[in-house]
DNA sequence: CAATTACCTACCAAATAGGTAAGTATTTGG
DNA sequence: CCAAATACTTACCTATTTGGTAGGTAATTG
């Protein structure tokens, strides 16, 4: 299992924030409850996509997230590289991965990078937009 | 990371049984020696090769092991998903995985079964013999 | 019969996943 | 200006998985 929890509630978070677009901010809470997630924990792994610019975050009453571009915009490879680090099927082509001693004669090594291209190319073939139901895609942007 | 060094090293236990095939049945201890990996583990690893009748296994002075077919017959999807136990993506998706309450309503489950499709459908794509030397290829069979 | 080989079972340390708990910082409505 | 509400931060925790090691058993052959 490559795709963890943590991308995937990313995920449906956004998924999320599309689909209630244009009530003004949006709070976690809500979020939380309509996906039936912990609270706690979405708000553990979100800094990432606020830090990234992928949604905007303000504070205070009032406050919560918004997308900061449209959801045709986003891929899902973007947004699963942040919140997983890695999306690599091996560890040998992480990025910051020790390089393999054995990497120049390594048989299986193409196999890996070309695996990892042919995951990378779907997911960044999808936006956010193509999850949305249909009635929602058309009112956006 | 998807892919463990369980699978990885099975298929390098593979590749470097079909380099030798010919003399007769090979110690596992050589193929250790010669991939630098733990023989000990290897030991532990290999039997669900044994089983699912990869490769036969014979006990006693002068067994070993040997491919029970010829290495173009293997996908390496065939033996990872053997080794892994799943290439699944997500958890939902491995088999014997509880039905989630949500798969009717979930925008992404289609996301994960495509990817699901896409990762198989390259892995199933490639065999042993694609990832021997180009000089040993030809020899076997 | 002794050496050699696969095979089996139990254990173990480190990392990761998937959270919970308890706060702090910031903004706004009353 | 104060209290509520919200994002944000840090510390901790438990269960599972990973990647082994250790030690022995079963089978086969020279």
């Amino acid at each position: 299992m490559m795709i963890s929890t943590r991308g995937r509630y990313c995920l449906r978070v956004m998924i999320d924030l599309a689909e209630h677009q244009g009530d003004g901010y949006i709070r976690m809470k809500d979020v939380a409850e309509r996906q039936d997630v912990s609270l706690k924990y979405l708000e553990k792994i979100l800094p990432v996509l606020v830090k990234n610019d992928i949604v905007d975050g303000i504070q205070g009453k009032g406050g919560g997230y918004r997308l900061s571009r449209k959801p045709e915009e986003y891929t899902l490879g973007g947004i699963l590289r942040l919140t997983e680090g890695s999306l690599a099927p091996v560890a040998c082509l992480e990025c910051g991965a020790a390089p393999c001693d054995r990497a120049a004669e390594c048989r299986t090594l193409p196999v890996w990078t070309e695996l990892d291209r042919v995951i990378n190319e779907y997911l960044d073939s999808v936006t956010i937009a193509d999850l949305l139901c249909p009635g929602e895609k058309t009112s956006l942007g």
